[in-house]
DNA sequence: CTGAAAGCGCTTACAG
DNA sequence: CTGAAAGCGCTTACAG
């Protein structure tokens, strides 16, 4: 019941509290036979050194913190999080480190954060999604000293590292293939304005579609949740030249797009060829199967965490660019049944 | 930079440590004026005490533990744990409690952990999910004498306190309803077997069924993933006599289910009604929108730390019946085209 | 109402 | 190679 200190480790192997330290650290100090004898004693009793009196005295928290800045149901539906978090975490807890996490209303409340669990040595470094454009939280998290590791780039994360990926790249991949295919009016419901992410698409596809020599690019502004996805493919596939084909800016906007296809008699992908990013295991849910962009976003966040354990450390970290998203054609996509007039 | 301390206050106010320590935190011992005087001093220099520090004088880490027990992708697709981590949190954080999370593989490694956890005092208390039969985490807990909430039952949770809703109820609205439409051959996909409440679902399905006359009730067990969701349903439409309505044990596996039926021409309500559990977003992103069992689950989460923390106090803690699922019908559900013969 | 001091359980120079 | 001791930043009896 009583949990044992390190003193009582020190006492079964008559040593001092100091040589017990060393040996279960793996510090110089004590012989290997005495080592041995100590550990084996420790891992007897049960002995776990008390992370509060190491980060007392060690003046580290072993412990990185996390904000997540949605409401409850749409955090639950994007398989974005949950899949990152589960690669930070493995990667942390091999380290011996843990994950705090926190959900947050908005920015500001998201920064009161960062400088209480700085200011109560909490945390040792943070991971910061959702860069947007001119990021209040990266001044602040410079000013503070808190070593972080932005998801999200390329640049406009200040002096702070960052591990990105070129979303221009992936989506020129599957802009060209729908040309390919044969579709001449490509439409794209894109993510929350103000995003860096959102807002390079958003130029990248105006000129991707231009250099490509697709007149017919329209790029219609949401929010990633099914409500917003759904209302703006009513809009696009209700306009008198509608597109044969669309790009979401995530998975969970893709399907309801595909909902609302359906619901219209839109036939998929004969009438309408649909493109998801955030490939996850929904795309694959649905009949039929969304032909979508996607990429290991587990070990994305695994890249994330190691380079955040190399700042802490004090190492120096630049930015690192993880794998381009890969296009995965599925059924949703096919040539379009009446080419372009044009 | 340099992060200020308790002295660091003391000084600037012209007292003791002590003092400061008593003025922030509520306790007797200051007088009023000083009080004030101290907590705009602590905000004006941005004091936020070591949690470190705290945790080891006061003896609590202010932490409270939860684990996951899923592959990455599979986590990142059901909406169930990212909607109860949402509620758990927001409590937590209300309370200053910080939530550290750890993905594990297996019951043993999550066995690990919590005496890990408990040995390093890096939590306070522990919430405990996907309850099984004989679980073998339940005696551990106990054992070790670390405060757990079981987010399951009803039962099976030995001396620890636990949440649950009455799954057998909510399952019986579902059939009857069903029933009322006027189905006659109902069929089920569980979940994972082995979990409690996987075990009640198909005990009160069996049970049910038969008080309401309903001969054919088949109930296929399955694991809550797609694939097998997927597999379980043409399993059942290829059968000779097929059931005209379906109630699958998660809103994952009934999308898949719906898809199946998409492929194979049959349409969804005419020809199959379809129910889930776990009311989700996702299931109004489908077409039609899936007919489904919910809940509040952040709500859930919500109850769950609350009791937690009780727990932590001291506080005796019972069971807790959580509110029951509501069936909340939509476009998936209709009379079957064809009466039964029967 | 306030101050001085012990103690939480570690780590880490500093002597032997 | 090993021991004794200081110190991390708090909280909390214990005296004044």
């Amino acid at each position: 019941m009583k949990r044992p200190t390190i003193a009582d480790v020190a006492r079964r192997a008559g040593v001092s509290k100091g040589a017990v330290s060393y040996a279960l650290n793996g510090q110089p100090g004590v012989s290997e036979a005495t080592r041995r004898r100590i550990q084996a004693i420790a891992r007897e009793i049960g002995f776990n050194p008390s992370s509060a009196a190491r980060a007392l005295s060690g003046a580290s928290a072993n412990a990185v913190g996390l904000t997540l800045c949605r409401p409850a149901r749409v955090l639950g539906i994007e398989p974005f999080f949950m899949e990152l978090i589960s690669g930070v975490e493995a990667t942390l807890s091999d380290r011996g480190y843990a994950l705090t996490l926190q959900v947050v209303a908005d920015p500001d409340a998201e920064i009161a954060v960062y400088r209480r669990w700085w200011g109560e040595r909490r945390v040792d470094g943070v991971l910061v999604c959702d860069l947007r454009i001119d990021d209040r939280r990266v001044p602040v998290l410079e000013e503070l000293g808190l070593p972080a590791v932005v998801i999200g780039g390329p640049g406009h994360s200040g002096g702070l590292a960052n591990v990105w990926s070129d979303d221009a790249a992936a989506l020129e991949e599957a802009v060209r293939y729908l040309i390919a295919l044969g579709h001449r009016r490509i439409a794209r419901v894109g993510g929350l304005a103000g995003l860096l992410h959102t807002e390079i698409r958003s130029a990248a596809f105006t000129v991707i579609c231009e250099r490509l020599g697709v007149a017919d690019a329209v790029s219609v502004p949401s929010d990633y949740t099914g409500e917003e996805g759904a209302r703006a493919t009513r809009r696009l596939l209700s306009s008198a030249d509608r597109p044969t084909a669309v790009i979401y800016d995530n998975d969970v906007m893709a399907v309801a797009g595909l909902s609302v296809a359906q619901e219209m008699g839109i036939v998929v992908p004969t009438d309408l060829s649909i493109v998801a990013w955030d490939d996850s295991p929904l795309c694959r849910l649905v009949h039929p199967p969304l032909t979508a962009l996607g990429r290991d976003i587990p070990a994305y966040g695994a890249h994330a965490a190691r380079r955040l354990l190399a700042a802490i450390a004090g190492e120096p970290v630049g930015p690192y660019q993880d794998e381009t998203a890969r296009l995965s054609p599925r059924g949703s996509t096919a040539p379009p049944r009446r080419p372009h007039p044009g």
